[in-house]
DNA sequence: ACGTTTTTGTGATTTTAATCACATTTAAAA
DNA sequence: TTTTAAATGTGATTAAAATCACAAAAACGT
């Protein structure tokens, strides 16, 4: 199995183009369109597809639907998928709070803290105590869960999702967190995403001086 | 000017663990050390360096504090920066809440919104009517915005952003921004994210499957 | 029915990024 | 001082990803 992280962005991105385009009404797509709506290359997109057995017909590009129904399986998309939050601070709430996911089978199921505040059994999505997180993740076979506490907790928050079978995590420390083999982490360092950004607006500024003055 | 958003990104990381050795009252850094605590190899760490024409002593590594000057530099963290955040949603609220921004240069000092209910300039962080933000933007310079708003008019919104003179975004919503090719924007996606997570939770689930059956 | 045009599918090629491997330098030990 | 051991710095190599380019297929017009 391919294990390439940009392989499978681009097919969440051309799973979401094609359900707007399926919404509009359309029924098949090209390469070029699809490529030209993500902002790849028909090549890419034809590439893409071909490494995982999916052809469309010469000359007349891809059936939307046939693509969605791949997309939603190599996605993973033919299940829901329950998530729990772990650290309902600023962000940790922001994601509990965002109905957007529901749709997309993800499922934000509960919520955990250290901070007793924090705890309400009675929100949409129920906020526990982290205490209760082991039993919780084990009784609903949770797989994945997020991370947003503070960077000094994050390891040991880790470990306890880790001994709590958690296999997948999405981390917002901004820290390398350790973890065995068998457990996904993928982590969004949000400060460092705003670097770039900076760093590019700089790099641009300075070209163009340069520019200008030669 | 080399254009690469990954050694940036690593440059990003290098400092951060810099900054912590330098914390814990270390001086000097080997580039197997260093590449450890980021998840690189050795031999990246040097290249990255060398080819910014940062050179460190044969055999004695590189002195810690003249790192963190060339990637202050690098990074533009010589100065501070002034970042206004469009949309106080779940999110928007969620980073201009977040206090850890500022002790690395980087001071968000307005939010905008275009809900009169969200308006509100006593906070710490003032929030202002959307139809502010242009003379807001004009006045105080600023050239870096976050755009966190639903994704039906995240594309208008960065219009507005791009006419006030905004140089570089960071946005949230799950499309494709067009912008000016002088504009920076890079797109966090959140929910290709987890996505991306769950993805390979399940490839792993499969992998392992075949592991034992065979 | 038949040629034209358009689009796919993919091997070949190019580009880009990462790793190797080793000569070179130098700090520290003997 | 001399030796030894340990790092750097970088050209050469390998690996990975993207693009090119074109044969093959098939929808469409005439
Ligand atoms: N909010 C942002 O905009 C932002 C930006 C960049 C990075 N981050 C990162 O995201 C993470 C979370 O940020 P935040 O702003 O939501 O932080 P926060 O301080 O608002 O929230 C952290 C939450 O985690 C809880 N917590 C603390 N220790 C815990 C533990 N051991 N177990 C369970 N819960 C625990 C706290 O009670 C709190 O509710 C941090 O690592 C931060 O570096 C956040
Ligand atoms: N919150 C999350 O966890 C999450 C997860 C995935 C993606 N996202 C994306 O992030 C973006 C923001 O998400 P959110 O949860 O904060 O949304 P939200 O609905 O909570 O907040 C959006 C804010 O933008 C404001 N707004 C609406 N139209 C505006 C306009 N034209 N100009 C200025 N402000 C306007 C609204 O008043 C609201 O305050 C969305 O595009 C969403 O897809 C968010």
């Amino acid at each position: 199995m391919l294990v390439n992280k940009k392989i499978i962005s681009r097919f969440s991105q051309y799973r979401e183009v094609l359900l707007k385009f399926q919404e509009m009404g359309l029924s098949k797509i090209f390469s070029n369109v699809l490529g030209d709506a993500v902002g790849v290359t028909s090549a890419q997109v034809r590439k893409d597809f071909s490494l995982h057995g999916i052809s469309g017909n010469k000359r007349g590009g891809y059936q939307i639907e046939d693509l969605l129904h791949e997309l939603r399986s190599i996605l993973g998309k033919d299940k829901v998928h329950h998530v729990v939050v772990v650290g309902i601070g600023n962000l940790g709430r922001a994601l509990i709070q965002y109905t957007g996911f529901d749709k997309e089978g993800i499922q934000i199921v509960a919520g955990f803290d250290i901070d007793p505040a924090k705890v309400n059994k009675r929100n949409r999505i129920p906020v526990y105590h982290l205490d209760e997180l082991n039993k919780y993740v084990c009784e609903n076979q949770i797989q994945i869960g997020v991370l947003a506490v503070p960077d000094a907790a994050a390891q040991s928050v880790c470990n306890i999702m880790v001994d709590s079978d958690i296999k997948g995590i999405l981390n917002f420390a901004q820290i390398r967190l350790i973890a065995p083999e068998d457990v996904v982490i993928n982590s969004v360092f949000l400060q460092m995403e705003l670097e770039n950004v900076i760093y590019f607006v700089n790099a641009m500024e300075n070209k163009c001086t340069r520019c200008r003055s030669s």
